[in-house]
DNA sequence: ATGGTAGACCCTCTA
């Protein structure tokens, strides 16, 4: 068994003492984390592999940065999503590990989605190509037949029912009609949402925002997933979000989702 | 309620 999770920390130096606790209490054997924002050189590794953990990142000055850890040896694969060799935010990193290809990524936030002239925004556009290069990525990936686990925080919202109000997010980015689509892109090349293979619950969260005291009132949407490969899919055992650390004391806006796949050969 | 909060960092940007 592999137990494999996501978290988007929101800073990794300010939230080191929760990434800590979080990683001895729920003992991801891989953990993808986002938002590092933080440049390589200034991320906590000894902390870290003091727990037993391997680390792979890729990080970047003040915004952005993804990095895997895993309790198994980490193979690199690639720290940039392919499509475009000029785009330099560190938002992708894909890695062998525990016997299965992982990437992490955090998809743009694309806000806001239009510009002061009413035309769409450099960011919005930024988000719908990077979605699209994601595409193209996951194209090839499959065409591998290897099980493997793309997680992170996408940034889109897939259903009315994963947003505490659809009405609320109508013009937002993570819900416009063209993020929408380019994650069901994504989906229909074959991956499963690790989340909803196994519950049709609705108003199951993984973001709640700082202002108006979201969190209280579970003002939240469900952004942060781990989609699998067909292979993957057929090993998945377990998923949920695991609420606990968006309630403690200076939290992260995100909290960690985690999956859990049998060995490849064990019957299921 | 067209605000609100948090983090990085040089004061405004990103989310």
């Amino acid at each position: 068994m592999v137990r494999i999770a996501t978290w988007n920390v929101n800073s990794v130096k300010a939230r080191l003492p929760h990434l800590l606790r979080w990683l001895a209490e729920a003992k991801p054997d891989v953990a993808l984390l986002q938002e590092l924002k933080c440049i390589d050189e200034a991320f906590p590794r000894l902390e870290i592999e003091d727990l037993g953990y391997n680390v792979a990142v890729r990080g970047q000055k003040a915004y952005n940065g993804v990095a895997v850890l895993s309790k198994h040896p980490i193979d690199v694969e690639c720290t940039h999503l392919p499509g475009d060799g000029d785009d330099e935010q560190a938002r992708y990193i894909e890695v062998f590990t525990a016997g299965v290809r992982v990437a992490g990524l955090y998809a743009p936030n694309g806000n806001p989605v239009k510009a002061d002239d009413g035309s769409l925004s450099d960011k919005f556009a930024y988000k719908l190509d990077w979605l699209e290069r994601l595409h193209h990525h996951v194209g090839g990936l499959l065409k591998t037949e290897d099980a493997f686990v793309l997680g992170g925080d996408f940034n889109v919202i897939p259903e009315d029912g994963d947003v505490y109000d659809p009405a609320a997010f109508k013009a937002d980015a993570l819900f416009r009609p063209e993020s929408r689509a380019q994650l069901r892109k994504i989906m229909y090349l074959g991956l499963t949402d690790a989340f909803r293979a196994t519950t049709a619950e609705v108003g199951c969260y993984s973001w709640w925002g700082y202002r108006a005291g979201a969190w209280a009132k579970d003002h939240g949407v469900r952004i942060d997933f781990l989609l699998l490969s067909p292979q993957a899919a057929d090993r998945l055992t377990a998923c949920d979000i695991d609420r606990t650390p968006r309630g403690w004391e200076k939290a992260s806006d995100h909290t960690p989702v985690w999956c859990e796949l049998a060995d490849a050969g064990d019957p299921s």
